[in-house]
DNA sequence: GCGACAG
DNA sequence: ATCTTGTCGC
């Protein structure tokens, strides 16, 4: 159990680093190497494992990290339980962009665990989830955006979630999410839930 | 009070 | 996320 004082101050920190946020377009034509990172648990003990490839040869590495999480999922501060984890698997790879299995602006205090990384990181991010924590469905034209507080924060492609986390824009999601489901996201949920079983 | 709720 | 067989559908 996480006492209320806790997350009460755990959204202050959320809201000073969405006030930290840079939504500026990247261009992902422009990435050499992408980077997507993926956590599965056995029980109490987390593993995470961070995918880097190469866009043109899909040659890939990773490096993966796994330890006791404590922390509870709780709805909204998913950062504090898989961050740390993530952030060690990520830990010395090499790449232009990095995918984070969750959220990234199309969170209630537009601080999904994708912009925690890409703050604290300083580096590009962009969320990619399988289902919706906040906002609205509104489709425009051939787009689906998710809206939130009046202002579009996401965009759906099939069943997929794309927003930005840090140094990117919408427009990167949309390019990005018109491409299919990440394959270094895929590649990572492969070698998570095989690390687990070993 | 009730429903919603990333992984 | 995880527990879990077969099964309906593209």
């Amino acid at each position: 159990m996480v006492e209320k004082h806790l997350l009460e101050f755990l959204e202050k920190l959320q809201f000073l680093i969405s006030r930290n946020i840079n939504i500026e377009h990247y261009g992902i034509e422009k990435i050499k190497r992408i980077c997507g990172v993926d956590v599965a648990y056995k029980g109490n003990i987390g593993f995470s494992v961070a995918v880097s490839m190469d866009v043109s040869t899909e040659e890939y590495q990773y490096k993966s990290y796994s330890g006791e999480v404590s922390f509870p999922y709780i709805p909204g501060f998913l950062f504090m339980r898989e961050a740390p984890i993530m952030m060690k698997a990520i830990e010395g790879l090499e790449c232009d962009l990095l995918l984070v299995d969750g959220h990234g602006l199309a969170h209630p205090r537009k601080s999904g665990i994708a912009t925690v990384i890409g703050v604290l990181l300083d580096f590009p991010t962009i969320g990619v989830a399988k289902s919706r924590l906040a906002g609205e469905l509104i489709t425009e034209g051939d787009i689906v955006y998710v809206y939130l507080g009046g202002q579009k924060v996401g965009v759906k492609f099939g069943r997929f979630f794309y927003s930005p986390g840090n140094k990117v824009d919408l427009q990167d999601c949309i390019d990005l999410g018109r491409r299919g489901y990440p394959k270094v996201l895929k590649i990572a949920d492969m070698l998570t839930k095989k690390l687990k079983k070993e």
